[in-house]
RNA sequence: CGGGGACUAGUUCAUCGGUAGAACGCCCGCUUUGGGAGCGGGAAGCACAGGGUUCAAUUCCCUGGUCCCCGACCA
């Protein structure tokens, strides 16, 4: 991509108003736009950032047998009723005779209910990726509480408590896989299941910014939301517990039985008898994750994205192309670099490069926008360089010279 | 949903009871290119909306809206 193409330029000042970190620097950056509290638009940058993480996380759930589908967004409002969560979620946006979607189970539920009949149908792991909404009475801190966020949600139905909660710890396991792959270390924390069970177990990312009170037990390190917190005593040992703020990337939930009472999802076991499916669903917040990662890997002059979820993965900087041998070999490093390597095609052909081509701006400016946007590399072609190329990793300060052979094996390296 | 703050050019802000100004950005020209360059010129505004006070309101007062912060809430 080339930089005088893309879509928007940087901001050298946030707009009044932002004063989360992810939001200032997002905003600044051109990865998103705000449009009301807690809605936003995913402009180019950050809609790949976006695309990044639900592709870790799609690879992820495939594994552990999920099946990606889409339900919809518009609910019927008879079936939140039946659940008594018309009333309960509070959160929930209602049209007149529809709801937006903050949750599938009343779409999930009903739909496997014409399709389950036999424990043969079972189990059955189902996901989406998708909008969701909840009308948050307070949305704020850019990316971390918004009313309308990219979430992806799982479900699994099982024939028995025993193989759901088998399949919990398989998903259990695979979120601090996906976690740990985009950059994020996070805590697993015992919390409440509000509407949906009785516990649950949200994944925290410690960081002085989050929004949510965790406490984490002194003797065992074990780590309690707030809300089960009485006496300020570790749940299992007793021991005394360090308040810490954090941000909830993810939550999992053996789901109650009321579900499949109201939706009627039984089946047929192997001796003929009429049994109740058993279920969990496991929520990952993937644009939550965007904005907690920009809380975690920033510096005071812009984002430090991970390798993993970079928007590209080179920042070319093509300085002195007044000089039409630079410019030759800029464009020339540009191309290569996109067809080098095609076992790495994602959008392109080979390393995504954006390549700052901008032949009016000083190469300040063009330092300064690197640095905002936080691409992995940066790689600096100009009259000094010659036949070599300058690379500077963002989370880094030197630079070095080297050749696009050895610039090609850095990246693959750290990968 | 309680408490506080803000709303003026595309953006960040200044102004102030007498009909609006800077910086950045944008457009044109020249100059310039290793850390947000320089000079000259230009375009850019129903001062959130409505009501009041006043000879006169962007400015003071009231109501509403929006955004931000603190709390409550948060599957």
């Amino acid at each position: 991509m080339k930089y005088s193409l893309l879509f928007p330029k940087t901001l050298k000042k946030a707009p009044s108003g932002a004063e989360s970190i992810n939001q200032q620097l997002l905003v600044r950056a051109g990865f998103i736009h705000q449009e009301m509290a807690g809605v936003y638009t995913y402009l180019p940058l950050g809609w790949r950032v976006l695309d990044k993480i639900s592709d870790i996380v799609r690879e992820e759930m495939d594994k552990i047998g999920g099946q990606e589908m889409l339900m919809p967004v518009l609910h019927p409002k008879a079936n939140w009723a039946k659940t008594g969560r018309l009333k309960s979620f509070d959160v929930l946006y209602k049209l007149e005779d529809v709801v937006l979607g903050p949750s599938h189970e009343e779409i999930i539920y009903p739909l496997l209910s014409e399709y389950v009949k036999s424990y043969k149908d079972l189990p059955l792991c189902l996901y989406q990726i998708q909008m969701k909404f909840r009308n948050e009475p307070r949305a704020k801190a850019g990316l971390l509480r918004g009313r309308e966020f990219l979430m992806k949600d799982l479900y699994s139905f099982h024939v028995s408590d025993e193989d759901r909660d088998a399949y919990y710890e398989k998903v259990r396991a695979v979120y601090i896989k996906i976690f740990k792959k985009i950059g994020l270390d996070v805590l697993k924390t015992k919390a409440g299941g509000g509407t949906f069970s009785d516990l649950s177990e949200e994944f925290q990312v410690m960081t002085p910014s989050g929004e949510d009170t965790i406490f984490v037990c002194e003797k065992c390190s074990s780590v309690i939301n707030k809300e089960l917190v009485q006496d300020k005593k570790c749940l299992e040992c007793g021991g005394g517990l360090q308040e810490k703020r954090a941000i909830e990337v993810g939550n999992i939930f053996p789901l109650k039985r009321s579900y499949a009472e109201v939706f009627n999802l039984y089946f047929t076991d192997k001796n003929g008898e009429k049994k109740i499916v058993s279920a969990g669903c496991y929520g990952l917040g993937i644009s939550r994750c965007m904005g907690a990662i920009v809380e975690v890997f920033h510096d005071g002059q812009g984002i430090i994205w991970p390798e993993s979820v970079a928007p590209f993965q080179i920042h070319l900087v093509g300085l002195d192309l007044e000089d039409k041998k630079v410019m030759d070999e800029a464009e020339k490093i540009y191309k290569l670099l996109q067809v080098e390597d095609p076992e790495r095609s994602r959008r392109t052909e080979g390393i995504e490069v954006l390549y700052d081509d901008r032949s009016d701006v000083s190469a300040g400016v063009k330092f300064a926008d690197a640095d905002l946007i936080g691409i992995p590399f940066r790689v600096v072609v100009s009259k000094k360089t010659q036949d070599k190329l300058e690379v500077k990793k963002r989370s880094e300060k030197e630079t070095k010279f080297v050749s696009l052979k050895e610039l090609i094996k850095m990246i693959e390296l750290s990968d």
